[in-house]
DNA sequence: ATGAAAGCGCTAACAT
DNA sequence: ATGTTAGCGCTTTCAT
């Protein structure tokens, strides 16, 4: 059995609540006693139960990161960023993965209402029910930050980039480079994320007297082979894009393999632009440029900003904190 | 305030240990009492609160996963196996990143005395202080499983890859590609499963009558500037390699930018193979020849042993499941 | 088949 | 400054 708060309080003749008010540095203690009962904690190797006092004080310490799946290295580096934080706050990280399924990302919200975690951060899935009254019901009980892909109808703050202007510098990028035919890999599962980056990309265009060619516009899927055809066939028509903006990590790379195994030549061929955190995006082949997002800033200032909650910090519950991404060209682009 | 099953108890004009029967599906209820406290804890979305049965019955259902860092595609993908198998066995996931840092790792172990989880998996950090007794004690009180980076001399049990098989093969590749000064990219830290791939690699040179140059092997550290500069010291001494083997993902993408950086043409001047598990070695700049280990499976069988453990099931403490990397030749290689 | 009661380890209001 | 006591919400004997 370990050793509990009552057991230091038997042997040290002491109460229970004396010695657990000595333990958490009671003005209402005595230094002497405090250190005695230290002294004999750390000799005893006392940890508190944590389920005990969780349920007494009704928090766990523990915060939900929510996530559409990890293997994307915007994800990966923002788990990080998160973690850091949450560690030196003293708390603890529970991991959920969607893998953009909705309904999964709803039992998971749902779940929340236990008080397992005391505040969540998460990036909405794709998947095709829109959950957005699930995650009002969830942020109604459970302080909730959204962070990179949001969902803005629900009342919660937000960490995003600025989408828009991102979805235009790559467009108005590509333009400069005198690409007349822009395609545009998107997502299905609308997300808003997406949307903005595809508003912005649109805004360039008209900005400079284009347009965007329906079949120039695609959806991607969570299922690699779908991609590989869609990408197949909006890559082989004779009026195939001069250009791409990868509004995601994961389609990106999957275009640069159809363009691999269609002998299209970037960026002789066609160029590309992608939304895309990956460090070694200077390693492929070309070097990809790319819009980088702060990953590890982001999910830093989201854990700070849901630490701000939890502490009874009042913040306006639809603040959102907007990072700037950078353009940073390599050569898929010149 | 959220409802209890003492509420449930009250509505229902029943004891509360009833309900928590009932609700449990015990057999000693009768199974319209069980309808009827079922069907009104559905209407009330009831939800038990975790803490306290955790509490009363001594677990938590949360697992923890203890990883050196998430921005490594073998963990991150590692990561998705095991989540997927926790959510299947209803358990939780909790996060921990060590940063290669032993003393951040010893107190997080140390943490777990608590009982804040009822298991761990982990892949140990390559620090310097050697935490093997640090993992004896957390084993003694809490289900252990190693993946990946295993201690040999804790009675836990082990999902590896054939490390020092890979090692040979990575090697004797090489050689096979005429290659007579092959290098190796270590890792400070002493890791037997660095070990383990140096100790293949070596009797693969020794089996050709080849030796490796004492400069020729070399340690990367965690900080990616240190790592450059010994790379660049590998790399343009006159008597440079004329092949490498890449013991982990990271240090590999490094010695990659720093040919770049020092106009080594891969494959030509000097060829690569290194461990890596991520799904862009295809695209890089040349593709990369890699030593594939199987992350996403090897996530997946660590969890399921450590719930075999956690389930009773007795299990041989030693065991260890060793699971085959496989070589993908690409142009870095050939 | 149902209920009463004790208690998991901790906290906090209320004595003393 | 220290102690007493009453829970937090649940599980689990042990009655009935």
């Amino acid at each position: 059995m370990s050793v509990t708060i009552r057991k230091i309080a038997v042997d040290l003749k002491l109460a229970v609540s004396t010695v657990s008010k000595a333990l958490r540095d009671s003005h209402e203690i005595s230094s002497e006693t405090k250190q005695r009962v230290s002294d004999y904690a750390s000799k005893l190797d006392y940890l508190p139960n944590p389920y005990a006092s969780s349920l007494k004080k009704r928090r766990s310490c523990n915060i939900a990161v929510v996530l559409p799946e990890v293997a994307d290295s915007f994800f990966s580096i923002a788990i990080n960023g998160i973690e850091s934080v949450a560690q030196e706050m003293g708390y603890h990280v529970m991991i959920y993965l969607t893998h953009e399924d909705s309904r999964r990302e709803e039992s998971i919200l749902r779940e929340f209402r236990s008080g397992r975690v005391d505040g969540v951060l998460m990036s909405v899935s794709g998947g095709s029910n829109h959950n957005g009254y699930v995650y009002s019901q969830c942020a109604k009980e459970t302080p909730l930050v959204f962070f990179d892909r949001v969902c803005e109808d629900t009342h919660a703050v937000k960490v995003v980039t600025d989408d828009f202007e991102s979805g235009y510098k790559a467009a108005e990028h590509l333009i400069l480079k005198g690409c007349k035919r822009i395609g545009f890999l998107a997502m299905t599962g609308n997300l808003k994320i997406i949307e903005n980056r595809l508003n912005g990309f649109r805004k360039a265009l008209n900005d400079h007297g284009q347009e965007i060619d329906a079949g120039h516009l695609v959806y991607g899927t969570h299922d690699e082979q779908i991609n590989f055809n869609i990408l197949r066939g909006l890559l082989s028509e004779t009026n195939r894009p001069d250009a791409l903006v990868g509004s995601v990590e994961k389609i990106t790379t999957q275009a640069y393999s159809v363009c691999n195994e269609l002998n299209l030549l970037i960026p002789n061929h066609i160029k590309i632009v992608a939304f895309s955190s990956t460090q070694i995006a200077t390693l492929l082949n070309p070097s990809l440029t790319t819009i980088t997002q702060p990953a590890y800033e982001m999910g830093k200032t989201a854990a700070h900003l849901l630490f701000k909650i939890l502490e009874k910090k009042k913040i306006d519950v639809d603040r959102v904190e907007v990072l700037p991404s950078i353009l940073i060209e390599r050569n898929s682009s010149r």
